[in-house]
DNA sequence: ATGGTCGAACCTCGA
């Protein structure tokens, strides 16, 4: 692996409405590489030129209207894969990997669940399910590896502004904390968390109610690394700045840098 | 209080 890398994720909801913003957030910040999810766009319409400008070249698995994954880098992607083990050519597109600098990437946007007693609840758990299959069948955790992206779980009190209210409901159900917990299990383990035991910080804030400018928020977007990366994580954060600006996405940045 | 607000593509859905 080359040193030190700066990694990102950045759930944009709708990278069209977003480019110039993300655009900026590049330019200021340099990351190595940005993962994006729901990119809401097809491929032939993805504003790659507008990230070339500043320096990047991106790899893209969309669709129409909802979903959509890639991964923008200013250096060589390699080995780019999209889907999950079992996915047919017209499944959501929720997955996309590539080896940049000799990292194996993977960029994740799991399904939100709608509601924990609709099947769209159990499509979910079945999509952790399949993740770790994927990464099973699909990737080495021995190697130096990170997964990344929009998980729609908060995984502890903590990472939560109000348990209380949350518990038992969507983003915060014991359920879903366990299925992603099965997905660590293959040898991941969150950056922020590591660096950063006691904080409560935020990735995500609902458009409704002011829930930013209360900090009503949730942490449900993660870097997770495998061991040969973990004791190597100089930094782990939550950019926030994005957030307050106008006609922000609904999420934060989410960034490591390894060294 | 089961509200509220976004993006994308339609006149509603998914989040």
């Amino acid at each position: 692996m080359v040193l030190p890398v700066k990694i990102a994720s950045f759930n944009v909801n709708g990278i069209r409405a977003r480019i110039a913003s993300v655009a900026s957030w590049l330019e200021r910040h340099e990351p190595d590489v940005l993962c994006l999810q729901e990119t809401k766009v097809e491929d032939d319409e993805f504003p790659h030129e507008e990230l070339a400008r500043v320096g990047y070249e991106t790899r893209v698995a969309g669709q129409t209207g909802y979903n959509g994954v890639a991964i923008a880098s200013r250096h060589p992607l390699t080995d780019v894969k999209v889907g999950l083990f079992d996915d047919g050519p017209s499944a959501e597109r929720r997955l996309i990997a590539a080896t940049v600098l000799g990292v194996r990437i993977l960029d994740v946007y799991v399904p939100n669940g709608k509601s924990v007693a609709l099947p769209s609840f159990v499509e979910k758990l079945r999509f952790f399910e399949r993740l770790r299959v994927t990464l099973d069948v699909s990737e080495d955790a021995a190697r130096e590896l990170v997964v990344c992206g929009d998980f729609n779980v908060a995984r502890a009190e903590l990472d939560v502004f109000d348990p209380g209210r949350f518990r038992g409901k969507l983003l915060f159900h014991p359920e879903e904390q366990r299925a992603l917990a099965r997905v660590l299990d293959f040898g991941l383990f969150d950056s922020f968390r590591q660096l950063h035991p006691e904080e409560r910080r935020y990735s995500w804030w609902d458009y409704r109610g002011g829930d930013f400018r209360s900090n009503r928020g949730l942490r449900i977007d993660y870097v997770f690394v495998t061991a040969a990366l973990s004791p190597r994580i100089r930094r782990a954060e939550i950019d926030v700045e994005p957030r307050r600006e106008p006609k922000p996405s609904d999420h934060a940045p989410v960034l490591v840098e390894l060294d």
